[in-house]
DNA sequence: TTGAGGGTAAACAATC
DNA sequence: CGATTGTTTACCCTCA
């Protein structure tokens, strides 16, 4: 096992959107009164569209980082592309209840043109299935690979990104065609699919529309708040095979977190209610693996301000100062994805490989995550 | 071997 | 009248 540094291309910024926040100030109020901040940059995998982190698998690494050096980070995620005050406020804000609900899918609207995604970099090594595979991101120029979401799922994800939670059949369409450009060039049969999809699985209700505002043919489509859940487990197994080829699914424990009453794992997620009948929690649910996440990396002693507000009581980090990072698997080695040196610049972002025994620290977090074997 | 789940194709009716 | 939408049936494949 390699131990060495690797240094990559620069970081899509699009890879680096914020997803979870914990309840954490605005950056401008943090940058202003904290000595540290609390952030968690995402890395999904290129085969899928922008995901919220309830569909994220990979368990966050926690490093200390002094604010200082994180400035030019913070600058780099300025608005409009990822951190409009939306976003934000989505991200952070408990009083924000809508926000709290379904997972917080909102962001996505709110980042506006998000979708389709933003075209990344071929060399940008991501994690994927099979080493030998291409990687099958929707970004790639030419023949995009098939994603490896069923019908149900794109039709869920359609609907759960649109503003209203419901689509006519022809916006499911236009949303499968934007997110997976490998559909544009596919033969029309998969739109059989989609509408054979729709009436076939109990998944998804239609609603008739109401003929004075009828425009377009054709009922709107909803997803069945009894199935939402099924439906997000079977999105969320999907993703996390190919993202992390880990077999943590195969863990009970794990599948039995996914009441959605609670935190499953931790994978950054505030996964908040799924029903309707199952309210959201009222705030993120505490990540238990995070504070362990110190014995994958060198920590830095931080000093750490009291001044993030009284929301920040319920941030399981909001005392640690810690700025959080993914770390992922990539060709069975694990990566954490952190800021080089002392500049925090997205353009000179290393890409870490862990070395052997962090490595096992980690296999060790995962498999406690997974609630043992 | 079997059943479930999923993908695809096709036919058909209803609607716009 | 053509395109779109919605339903249904059938067949195939994969996987547990």
């Amino acid at each position: 096992m390699e131990s060495d540094t690797h240094t990559l291309p620069p970081l899509p910024t699009s890879l680096l959107y914020p997803t979870t926040l914990y309840q954490s100030p605005p950056f401008s109020s943090l940058l202003q009164t904290s000595s540290t901040v609390h952030v968690s940059l995402p890395l999904s995998p290129l085969s899928i569209p922008p995901c919220p982190t309830w569909l994220s698998p990979t368990a966050p690494v926690s490093i200390h980082l002094k604010t200082e050096s994180l400035s030019p980070l913070l600058d780099s995620l300025s608005p409009p592309q990822f951190l409009d005050g939306q976003n934000l406020h989505c991200l952070n804000s408990p009083t924000t209840s809508d926000q709290d609900d379904l997972t917080c899918l909102n962001w996505l609207h709110q980042r506006g043109n998000l979708l389709p995604l933003q075209p990344l970099p071929k060399t940008t090594p991501l994690p994927q299935l099979e080493p030998q595979d291409p990687i099958p991101t929707q970004n790639h120029l030419s023949s995009p690979s098939k994603p490896p979401y069923s019908f149900s799922s794109l039709i869920f994800m359609a609907i759960e990104y649109s503003p209203d939670k419901r689509l006519p059949v022809k916006g499911i369409y236009d949303w499968i065609l934007n997110s997976f450009p490998y559909y544009r060039a596919a033969p029309g049969g998969w739109r059989n699919s989609v509408r054979h999809n729709l009436s076939l699985s109990k998944s998804f209700c239609r609603i008739h529309r109401d003929k004075n505002q009828s425009v377009g043919k054709g009922s709107l489509w909803c997803v069945c708040p009894e199935y939402r859940s099924a439906l997000l487990e079977v999105l969320r197994k999907t993703q996390y095979y190919h993202s992390t080829n880990s077999n943590l699914l195969n863990n009970p424990a794990l599948l039995e977190g996914a009441d959605y009453g609670e935190s499953m794992v931790c994978d950054t997620v505030a996964i908040s209610a799924l029903t309707s009948d199952n309210p959201p929690l009222s705030s993120n649910p505490p990540c238990p693996l995070t504070p362990d996440h110190e014995e994958l990396v060198n920590m830095e002693a931080v000093e750490y301000e009291e001044e993030v507000g009284e929301e920040m009581e319920k941030d399981p980090l909001s005392d640690s100062g810690y700025i959080e990072f993914h770390y992922y698997q990539y060709h069975q080695y694990q990566y954490l994805v952190l800021p080089g040196d002392t500049e925090l610049d997205l353009e000179t972002v290393e890409i870490l490989q862990l070395d052997a025994e962090a490595q096992e620290a980690a296999g060790s977090l995962l498999d406690l995550a997974g609630g043992g074997h």
